[in-house]
DNA sequence: GGATTAGTTAGCCATATGGCTCACCTTGAT
DNA sequence: ATCAAGGTGAGCCATATGGCTAACTAATCC
């Protein structure tokens, strides 16, 4: 899935883990997100079109200056992932410790060692 | 943090992607994650290199073959950094809300228009 | 209307990434 | 002792990434 590789990519750098960071307290002008990245704006600009692009941000020009905003749920599908494969691996951990209780009940019915 | 960055890099590749859900149900050779990524070997083995780096993923040689293995709590760092922002980003919608609320009930307290 | 502000476009550069092949080394089987 | 299996290492290649500067456009301010 595409999708799920650019979001992760977006998460990928500290910059942009920076810029989301900033979001989450409220939308923003890029002058403003990019004041404490020192770096020139256009590379700036390159972070905030590829959090544009992964859909993790929405941003409209007013005026001149142009106002960026997390989208909500954006982290959702990030998080969905993530939750699905850890619930598979911990289920499977769960049937694990059955397993080895199992095989402890079957080593006390038929004597140890 | 670097790594956060490895992580969601590590993450950001559908093949890793498979390669994780693939240990979710099990430990297994390099070999039986590979034959499902029709790619070669060494190209296969960057892959599983990166996921290491990242400490997503522990393995070691036994005999000739190297088992592979999902480390617990690997993607839970990953989880935690989504959920903090996304906790921000929540708790601001709320805030938002009952702003808006206080703004209500001044507009039926001061008449509207 | 001229200067200033806030982005934007274009293009350069070094390094990283993701794929490949070919040669090699261990381990296990015969 | 030899051969096959399962990796590994070295090195090549094309493209992507993340940074830069310099030149430009479009709003706003005086």
């Amino acid at each position: 899935m595409a999708h799920l590789d650019r979001i992760f990519h977006s998460l990928s750098d500290s910059t942009r883990r920076a810029v989301i960071a900033q979001l989450a307290h409220g939308p923003a002008s890029v002058g403003d997100l990019a004041q404490r990245h020192s770096m020139a704006l256009p590379s700036f600009m390159k972070h905030v079109r590829v959090l544009e692009e992964s859909e993790i941000v929405i941003s409209r020009k007013m005026g001149r200056v142009r106002m960026c905003q997390l989208r909500p749920d954006a982290l959702a599908v990030a998080q969905g992932w993530l939750e699905r494969e850890r619930h598979i691996w911990e289920s499977r951990l769960d049937r694990l410790d059955s397993f080895v209780e199992t095989l402890a009940e079957q080593d006390n019915t038929h004597g140890r060692k």
